[in-house]
DNA sequence: GTCGCTGCAAAGTATTTGCATAGCC
DNA sequence: GGCTATGCAAATACTTTGCAGCGAC
């Protein structure tokens, strides 16, 4: 972690500054999904003069070489993961985590999708599944046998 | 189209007035992909009064109902849809527009979802793509091959 | 008649921009 | 040293909300 990570920064030719190493290490350690106003929150302790102008301006440099990928999410505002690659989100509408598939999976959701689209070449693909975890599917069975409205 | 469209908002449960059903009336006639503005602008002829609150309150009922997708495409404002089932978005950076793959590979793609996902029950599921349609695919080979920069 | 939708106006949230200066390459 | 990123402040874009009256059921 650390120097080579930044090194992603320049072979793409992103010239690197404190606070865009200190935002794509911000993004890079956790490999969650944030908010423009998340990452702020979490880099203004070592960086307090660091304005949420700046985190939009590097979020959208870094999308632009794509290194960030917007995940658009379903409400709220635009989140962002530093994932550009296949990368499914399934987001439970029962208690509001967001899990994944097994790695694999989003390649062959690619192969499914280019077999069917006549000659169009994806470069990105966004996956969100809106629905019920395991977990809550469990639940929402175990209630739903007791009487408990959805 | 007309009578039997405005049956599927009662339907529903969704209380009918003027305002709605030409808003849904709007999104289902062209199929397309709208704005909240773009849908009001559509609309503002045959009902001038009518707000752009009133849009956005509209779409949000309609959506509650899944009558009304929201499709989350990349960049800009949300964008809805009258067609809340499976529904790939190709989205071709290129040229700006937005196709769609053969209509059996939305199921495909949830089947290869779910397989991989360990319990996950999906109801709604996002697809979007971005890429080079098949058209812009072929005229940028073209313009490769006359020294022409991407 | 009741309850929920609408118009109107205003606020709230998310994101972008202009400009002068500082700092990376 | 040139050119771009940053800080600062303001503006813009998008979306939601409160309230009083009207209209669908």
């Amino acid at each position: 972690m650390g120097k080579e990570s930044i090194d992603a920064l320049q072979q793409r030719g992103v010239r690197v500054t404190p606070q865009r190493a200190l935002i794509w290490r911000a993004l890079t350690e956790s490999g969650e999904h944030f908010t423009a106003e998340e990452v702020w929150e979490r880099v203004r302790d070592e960086l307090p003069g660091l304005e949420l102008s700046t985190v939009y301006r590097t979020l959208e440099a870094l999308h632009e070489v794509g290194l960030v990928a917007d995940s658009r999410l379903p409400e709220g505002p635009r989140v962002f993961e530093a994932q550009p690659t296949l990368h499914p989100h399934l987001v439970c509408v029962s208690c509001g985590g967001i899990s994944h598939p097994e790695p694999e999976v989003g390649q062959r959701l690619l192969e499914t999708l280019v077999k069917g689209s006549g000659g169009f070449e994806a470069h990105e693909l966004h996956v969100v599944a809106k629905g019920l975890c395991a977990v809550c599917a469990r639940s929402g069975e175990s209630q739903a046998a007791r009487g408990v409205p959805g």
